[in-house]
DNA sequence: CGGACAAGCTGA
DNA sequence: CAGCTTGTCCGG
């Protein structure tokens, strides 16, 4: 039973290994006879390597030559049974330490090309490790050896524009919302095996089955990890970064611009940048696409557009409501326009005929808007371009540097302002006296029989991930989005209309979009009206540079109990700085990502509580 | 993380 | 001073 013999008919990496669980774990011997491995366990807070000794019966059963780097074990340490990755193979132990055998043989675990990407990973964004190699391992056990795909023939496609991405290293594919990114997909696929990450499972899935029907080997991640493993088509979100891709020819990220391709907890690590440097390292071409390129995207590679008509074509009609000469207090939310739309009363194409409107109110934002009750004019920090917050009476405050002013239009000089704010329940009742029919609010728990039973909808940008399709998508209040007090909010705001876009279609199909807006003139709306996303970028890009700030920096947002303690122990070199604090928290200013990683992984870490947000999005 | 151990606190 | 809590260290 524990001999040798009592391993026959299993597979040497299933199952429990009555050997090596049961019999008395062997003494650590002094003196190392065999081999030696590197492992790193897959205990969060251990964040520090272990060596051990392969034992000797492995050898001769097989398994020794399933461990290498890599492989998934299981350990003992500190008496306890913890899983581990084997990191490094054939190490020379540090001396005067007795080494354990290897406890268990577990299974295939991510490409030692993929363990050293999750360990620059976790330098650049100030993280763990394991905690990479987590999201770069299978969810399941794994056979060791895999299977390797036979070679499928890709289509050949139409779009040569699309092949031409990929004869540069680095390309920024700028595709309107409505494009296909399908024909992107094949020409990866004709280099040979290609890693696709896209923002949403939900947009992974869709790629996944028309894929599929062309016959590619197609594996999603991390469900079909081990068919990855295999090789062919590998998608999944932004954890696909990390998946095992067998000869990797090629790289693309989808909708790069979207957040959901950065994790959320510490370490922040983004799909797109993880993406970016495994293409490096193999020396493929990356290319990322999508309808608005974030300014990160289009600091590293080289912008592919197409022909203007060919762009403009796959957006949306953008209607941009100008409420400035609209009365705040008389109109409310709601003005005037708005009223066709919500009665349905235009000519509809057939296909959209039974499609929702779909009306978008954020509530999120804390600062309340002011608007001038003389002449309509929003209350802004000419400054930095953001809502003022009223702090009393008599004074308004800019939410960056805190600086006053008193409660005076710069536009007419009145003296009275009024709150912008409704609350969606109120503006519900407002919609549905409007529009003369039903309208259901939409929340994550409003079930699927309300949401068919009406055809307008409210509610906050949540509603634009549980609606596939609408005819209208109607902002009820935009300045909120493009007037956030963050450092990204006019990325943001585009990157809302990009996701409205897709559920209204291209002008052609008569898709449009409606915006109700103090600041008609904001390059957001601009660049959505004319289809020109570069009309956002290039000014973006210069006031970014100016400031300091992101692609052009790096920044990290340092926070937590023993933050100030953190902070302090840093030595800031030249070209660095620290802000703050502000609400507890500091910002770490570095030159470029690397030279912000190497900075806060410079000092040791106070014991207690600290996040390290590097990359953050809300500043 | 979780166990081991040391230092500090309490009650008789 | 045993018995318990709290804090710190460390794992191969």
């Amino acid at each position: 039973m524990t001999g040798p013999d009592g391993d026959q008919g299993r597979l040497p990496f299933g199952g429990d290994d009555p050997a090596a669980d049961d019999a008395a774990v062997p003494e650590p011997s002094e003196a190392p006879l065999g081999r030696v491995v590197r492992v790193l366990p897959d205990v969060a807070a251990i964040d520090r390597t272990f060596d051990y000794l392969v034992p000797e019966a492995w050898e001769e059963d097989g398994r020794a030559e399933l461990v290498r780097v890599g492989t998934q074990v299981r350990i003992v340490l500190a008496g306890r049974r913890v899983g581990a990755w084997v990191v490094e193979d054939d190490v020379e132990p540090p001396p005067g330490v007795a080494l354990r055998p290897l406890a268990h043989l577990g299974g295939l675990g991510p490409h030692p090309d993929v363990i050293e990407l999750a360990r620059w990973a976790a330098h650049r964004w100030a993280g763990r490790t394991a905690t990479l190699l987590t999201t770069a391992s299978s969810p399941n056990r794994v056979r060791i050896e895999p299977a390797q795909r036979r070679a499928v023939p890709v289509p050949s496609g139409p779009a040569f524009w699309a092949d031409g991405a990929f004869d540069v290293p680095r390309s920024v594919v700028r595709l309107a919302p409505s494009s296909d990114a399908l024909p992107l997909v094949l020409a990866a696929a004709r280099r040979g095996d290609t890693l696709v990450v896209a923002p949403t499972l939900a947009m992974v899935g869709r790629l996944a089955a028309r894929l599929r029907r062309t016959g590619l080997p197609v594996s999603v991640v991390p469900r079909e990890w081990a068919g990855a493993a295999a090789g062919g088509l590998v998608l999944g979100a932004r954890a696909a970064a990390l998946a095992p891709v067998r000869d990797l020819a090629a790289v693309v990220v989808l909708d790069e611009h979207d957040e959901s391709l950065q994790e959320e907890r510490a370490p922040t690590w983004n799909a797109r940048d993880i993406a970016i440097e495994r293409a490096r390292r193999a020396g493929v071409p990356c290319v990322l696409a999508s309808p608005c390129p974030s300014l990160e995207a289009l600091a590293w590679g080289a912008e592919l557009t197409s022909s203007r008509a060919e762009e403009r074509a796959g957006w949306p009609i953008l209607d941009v409501i100008d409420r400035r000469n609209d009365d705040p207090v008389r109109a409310g939310l709601l003005g005037e326009a708005l009223v066709p739309i919500l009665r349905r009363d235009w000519e509809a194409p057939d296909a959209t005929a039974r499609l929702p409107v779909v009306c978008v109110l954020n509530r999120r934002g804390r600062s309340r808007l002011l608007a001038c009750a003389g002449c309509g004019d929003l209350a802004r920090c000419e400054e930095h371009r953001v809502p003022l917050t009223q702090a009393d009476e008599e004074v308004f405050e800019c939410p960056i540097d805190g600086s006053r002013r008193p409660v005076v239009c710069a536009e007419c000089g009145s003296t009275r302002f009024r709150n912008l704010r409704a609350g969606v329940t109120r503006v519900r009742e407002e919609l549905e006296a409007l529009a003369g029919r039903p309208v259901v609010e939409v929340t994550a728990e409003t079930d699927a029989a309300e949401i068919a039973a009406a055809d307008v909808y409210i509610g906050t940008e949540a509603v634009l991930h549980r609606i596939d399709r609408a005819a209208r998508v109607v902002f009820l209040e935009f300045d909120q989005e493009l007037l956030a007090p963050r450092m990204r909010a006019a990325e943001q705001a585009m990157a809302l209309l990009v996701r409205a876009a897709r559920l209204v279609g291209p002008r052609s199909d008569g898709g449009r979009l409606a915006v109700q807006t103090r600041q008609p003139g904001h390059e957001v709306l601009q660049a959505v009206l004319h289809a020109d996303p570069g009309r956002l970028a290039g000014p973006e890009a210069g006031r970014r540079r100016l400031l300091g700030l992101p692609p052009f920096t790096a920044v990290a947002q340092v926070s937590g109990a023993v933050a100030a303690e953190f902070i302090e122990r840093l030595e800031i070199p030249d070209g660095a700085d620290i802000l703050g604090p502000k609400d507890g928290s500091w910002l770490v200013r570095a030159p470029d990502p690397a030279a912000l990683a190497d900075l806060l992984a410079s000092v040791q870490r106070p014991a207690g509580r600290l996040r390290i947000e590097v990359d953050p999005t809300r500043i």
